[in-house]
RNA sequence: GCGCCUGUAGCUCAGUCGGAUAGAGCAACGGCCUUCUAAGCCGUGGGUCACAGGUUCGAAUCCUGUCAGGCGCGCCA
């Protein structure tokens, strides 16, 4: 509707200024107030300056080379030199009969064209659960993702696990040294070894099934690290001492017990948060298959890789960056910036057109020279979309939740969606701007009132379905077809008329922005417009054509509260 | 010190590409259930869009500066 009127604008913008430049698409938008018809346009304004003409002159002349069409009742000229569109009567409410026709499908877009994109978000370490701030991520990326499907895009969503390096060295020792203690060796846990429960619980499974047999005493492991200097060099001490008493295999087969432990665990709990992944990618099998290497090459041959200091570094400063950075230690190590280009370089071999890194904020001094890289490696600038999502506070009412990783003091995500369900969870957390901190209140979150917006959606949804089989009981069972939709035009019915008609456009702005908030905010729009229009008006009337335009009008508007619910992966009950 | 983000009603926040009288929710106050779910609706009050300049037909929005808050600045991951 909205292109269909830029479309008659262009033209008439042309016709009336044969020189003016009109490549790009005249400017037309909602208008916020009914008195200023349905749509408005700015060209007049916009082109007064090179036509050399007053705007209300200018915008008469375009008026008067608008082509015929039946779209539009009138056009007129407000204000500074607006053209205000009318659109003739009953063509807002033919969105309705749209709306019922394209079922799940209305709003669906297809701007994306096919293009392959890759999502990756949550990749977060697998040494323990999920906690609320991953939740965000996890909500965010989806629904993003949800989004950008809905319009068309060819998305795959990917989770990218960091099991190499020396966390894993030292979540393997947690697990030995728990395994330890189960054995009935006297030892202390050291305060930097990964403390949760689900550590102890892990080694009580592995002493059941293994005995002793990877058990030495305890004063051995202690001796190791006797002279260790500080708290991590004591670590990486026992580490060794735990390599060298298993067996560098057996270190590793003890790594992936509580690996795959962890890793099945946090995919059944975001399973359970509704949020999916076609991919798991391992981090471990990058560095064994020479990918590092590979992009070294890369960046080698495109001539941004010098060597410095015994290291060898990335002229990332060339594409932005603020300095170079190390690839290659001198101690001959790669760096996790390393590993990281190597599996952006992947994801780029595989044939994704479009990446979308998702990141906790902590992480945006990094993106600088991960763009750097992705460009170096593409020689485009718009091959990497990287979307930052702010932490979430969790506060109980008034009182400030704490949280440290470290300390193993946090609020799991499980815990989270055990509290306040996955359908408010999911809503609160995409509610906001992901650049934006958020204040979680999950005393509001839980709260079954009109403070709570995803109920107060939900119960739109569920009023449609209520009224929908009273008119079935009353053997008068909503008829589109028999509706006189012209007979729509109370204010509370073109309020939500209106508002049904703007979904496409919502859902395409929401996805283009990776701004799944706006959906959230027009979701409550349109909830309070049904609302509204629900206390002024009977639906179930006696007069045919008027009841089942109504009828037909509350179908589609739960069509749409339906499809928006969906994608941001909230349920759409039937009753409540 | 440098970089990024933020500052809008008492509180929490929307505000798209600059557009017409800056909007919601909560809180406060006053109404609405013999009629489709009151988890709802209607109404009232509430603003120096942090501050100061600039750009222009027009600025909460763009630019510059100031103030305030948050985060980030490793041959860590």
């Amino acid at each position: 509707m909205k292109s269909e009127l830029q479309e008659l604008l262009a033209r008439a913008v042309t016709a009336a200024l044969p020189e003016a430049d009109t490549s790009r698409a005249p400017h037309v938008e909602r208008t916020r107030d009914a008195a200023h018809g349905d749509f408005a346009s700015n060209v007049a304004m916009v082109y007064a300056k090179q036509a050399g003409q007053p705007p209300r002159q200018l915008a008469q002349m375009i008026i008067d080379s608008l082509p015929a069409s039946d779209l539009v009742e009138k056009a007129e000229i407000a204000g500074p030199g607006f053209i205000n569109f009318f659109l003739r009567r009953g063509e807002m409410q033919a969105v309705v009969r749209q709306v019922l026709e394209a079922g799940a499908d209305w709003g669906r877009g297809s701007q994306g064209a096919g293009l392959r994109v890759m999502v990756e978000f949550v990749s977060a370490n697998p040494t323990g659960p999920l906690h609320v701030g991953h939740g965000r991520g996890a909500a965010y990326g989806d629904c993003v993702s949800r989004l950008l499907a809905f319009t068309g895009f060819d998305v795959t969503r990917e989770y990218y696990i960091n099991d190499a390096g020396r966390q894993m060295d030292i979540l393997a020792l947690s697990l030995w040294l728990r395994y330890l203690q189960a054995c009935g060796e006297q030892l202390d846990f050291p305060g930097n070894a990964y403390q949760g429960d689900y550590v102890i619980e892990a080694a009580a499974t592995l002493r059941a099934q293994r005995g002793d047999d990877l058990r030495i005493a305890a004063d051995d492991v202690l001796a190791a690290q006797a002279d260790a200097e500080s708290p991590d060099a004591a670590l990486d001490a026992m580490i060794a001492r735990a390599r060298d008493a298993l067996g560098a295999d057996e270190f590793l087969a003890l790594l992936d017990i509580i690996l795959t432990l962890q890793i099945d665990d946090i995919r059944d709990d975001l399973e359970q948060f509704r949020v999916g992944f076609d991919h798991w990618f391992s981090e471990r099998g990058l560095v064994t298959e020479g990918a590092v290497q590979h992009a070294l090459k890369g960046l080698s041959e495109a001539g941004h890789v010098y060597e410095q200091d015994g290291a060898t570094w990335f002229a990332s400063s060339r594409f932005g960056d603020e300095k170079d950075r190390v690839l290659v230690r001198a101690s001959g190590s790669h760096t996790y910036f390393a590993a990281d280009i190597a599996y952006h370089l992947n994801k780029l071999d595989r044939g994704f057109e479009r990446l979308v890194d998702i990141w906790g904020a902590d992480h945006h001094g990094y993106v600088p020279r991960v763009r750097a890289a992705v460009a170096a490696l593409t020689g485009a600038d718009d091959r990497l979309a990287v979307q930052l999502v702010q932490f979430a506070n969790l506060y109980r009412g008034a009182e400030r939740l704490p949280m440290s990783t470290r300390a193993g003091q946090y609020v799991t995500l499980r815990e989270l969606r055990d509290e306040v369900g996955t359908d408010a969870a999911r809503y609160f957390y995409v509610m906001r701007s992901n650049d934006q901190h958020l204040d979680f209140d999950l005393e509001l979150a839980k709260s079954r009132s009109n403070e709570n917006p995803v109920y107060y959606i939900q119960y739109a949804h569920a009023r449609v379905c209520s009224v929908a089989q009273q008119a079935r009981d009353k053997q008068w069972p909503a008829d589109p077809d028999a509706a006189d939709l012209t007979r729509l035009d109370t204010e509370q019915e073109q309020r939500l008329i209106t508002l049904i008609s703007k979904f496409p456009e919502i859902v395409e702005n929401a996805a283009l922005n990776y701004a799944p908030q706006t959906l959230a905010h027009y979701l409550r729009d349109l909830a309070d417009a049904f609302h509204s229009l629900y206390n002024a008006h009977q639906f179930i009337v006696d007069d045919a054509a008027l009841r089942n335009a109504r009828l037909a009008l509350a179908l589609a508007a739960r069509q749409t509260l339906a499809n928006g619910l969906d994608l941001l992966g909230v349920d759409a009950p039937q009753s409540m």
